[in-house]
RNA sequence: GGAGGAAUGGUAGAGCGGUUGAAUACACCGGUCUUGAAAACCGGCAUACCGAAAGGUAUCGGGGGUUCGAAUCCCUCUUCCUCCGCCA
């Protein structure tokens, strides 16, 4: 199991057909603007001068070998199709002459194509070292202390009682058992129940309705996907050990629906400006969030599984701004209506995904817990995804051309929930807000 | 899980190991004709990479092999279809 799991990754990293280059960050920007990218790089709090040297350096004889390659290999085509000629008209000696001078080449065709392939396998393991160029107006910064504070809507609620955190309104209210949970599967595998269930069932509703006036498609994707899935759209060779694998038969699964939705659009040529495509999704997301601990996974604050609604966006590289601030709007209105008291952070370079250019983080405020409480993150990773994707459009001279993509989270349940139960709570139970009284027979838990 | 069959360009569908990157048809784009459209006729129409360009290289599901030469032969993997079994 665990072998045919290493072959298969082995097979794809070196095997990468000579030809059929999948590369992160394109090569064709480090050939070109190389002092820049290093420069811009600076700001993830990391110096990438050496891979992006080296990168840039087996490049070079990596083109200069492959000329070689082809001029030769050029004139073996060449010999032989007149070999065939000679045969055909009778002249055995000719093609025979011919061919034994054909054989002189082999040995060094053999060895050329050994190097080429060797230097490319070489840049593309590289390559997959180099993250994302973070945008200009992405803040300087190491940790999530640097992250810069954009907005912030609302306030902090006040209660004329001892507010609770929402572990304790759970257990009050019967709405959520984390201790069968764990019986049943284990630490971070809650069971919903009752009107938890179906409060959470209400919030997936709105969400879903939300996206839907926002003009997303909506999909049910599979919640498990393959190998060639994970490199898409980057979660893997990066975040391997984040994911559930499922060995039997070389399955992930889904950290999140961007993995299955954005790879709907692998390997893909979008016809003639066919933007944008929204996609949306519910799923179920699996993290196994490796190394985590103490208060931050108390509760609902961090879950191995957990509900999201996820939002997609392929868009061209002119309009993939203006998508960005639609989707932040979008989220935006989602937290205000469910009247919560929010604020929008732009992460610092050091605290960015990988793959990301810019992110930006929603935080509800736990009144209990009283502390913020990451809820979406919506980021546009420009052509970073599409490459390793091969997801592209025609231009109007019929070049294709790398889309950029962008998702977010609209919204992830739990901590929602959490906030909700937190905020809304009152003397003698907890209060529905109102968008979500259409899903529901009940507007109070008590 | 067992037994068979198949995989070629946007689609359909040819292709004795040697001018096949690939016939043909449809679709699509441009043009002629037309008041306009249709029809007819003419032309164009895969992708990626290297190269300033000329041009070259690679790709007929993936990988490997035989050969001077492979879409065509061999091995292997994957996927799909049909039949049987199991099953929500």
């Amino acid at each position: 199991m665990f072998k045919s799991r290493l072959n298969f990754i082995l097979e794809y990293l070196l095997n990468l057909p000579l030809l059929k280059v999948t590369i992160m960050l394109e090569i064709t920007r480090i050939r070109n603007e190389k002092d820049r990218l290093i420069e811009d790089l600076k700001k993830r709090g990391q110096d990438f001068s050496s891979v992006i040297n080296q990168i840039s350096e087996f490049d070079e004889q990596w083109r200069s070998k492959k000329t070689e390659l082809e001029s030769l290999l050029a004139e073996s085509n060449k010999i032989s199709k007149e070999i065939g000629e000679l045969f055909k008209s009778g002249k055995i000696d000719e093609a025979n002459v011919a061919k034994n001078k054909v054989a002189t080449f082999k040995a060094r065709e053999q060895e050329l194509k050994g190097e080429v392939d060797q230097l490319n396998d070489e840049i593309q393991r590289l390559l997959y070292d180099v993250p994302n160029v973070p945008q200009d107006i992405v803040p300087e910064g190491m940790t999530d202390q640097d992250n810069e504070v954009v907005e912030e809507i609302g306030s902090k609620p006040n209660f004329d009682f001892e507010a609770k955190p929402h572990w304790d309104l759970a257990a009050e209210y019967d709405l959520i058992d984390f201790e069968l949970g764990v019986k049943v599967t284990g630490a971070g595998f809650p069971f919903y129940k009752g009107k938890g269930a179906k409060l959470q069932r209400a919030l997936i509703n709105f969400f879903l309705a939300e996206a839907e006036q926002a003009g997303y498609t909506e999909y049910i994707p599979p919640f498990v996907v393959n190998e060639k899935s994970g490199y898409g759209t980057g979660q893997l060779p990066d975040k391997e050990g984040q994911m559930y694998y499922v060995g039997e038969d070389d399955f992930y699964l889904i950290p999140t629906a961007e993995v299955p939705l954005t790879n709907i659009y692998r390997d893909v040529i979008i016809p003639e400006n066919e933007f944008s495509k929204k996609m949306t999704a519910y799923t179920p997301c699996f993290r196994r969030e490796a190394g985590s601990y103490g208060k931050d996974v108390r509760g609902l604050n961090r879950l191995h599984q957990f509900d999201k609604v996820e939002v997609v966006r392929i868009e061209h590289p002119s309009k993939s701004e203006e998508a960005l601030e639609e989707m932040l709007d979008h989220v935006r209105g989602l937290l205000t209506k469910l009247g919560l008291h929010y604020r929008i952070l732009r992460l610092c370079g050091g605290d960015l995904g990988f793959t990301s250019a810019i992110t930006y983080d929603f935080e509800v405020y736990s009144a209990a817990q009283e502390r913020w409480l990451e809820v979406s993150s919506v980021s546009n990773f420009e052509t970073y995804q599409a490459n390793r994707l091969k997801l592209r459009f025609r231009d109007e001279n019929g070049k294709t051309q790398l889309c950029h993509t962008l998702n977010g989270s609209a919204l992830a349940l739990p901590r929602i929930m959490a906030a909700i139960l937190e905020n809304h709570q009152t003397n003698d139970g907890i209060l529905i807000p109102e968008p979500l009284h259409k899903y529901l027979t009940f507007r109070k838990i008590r």
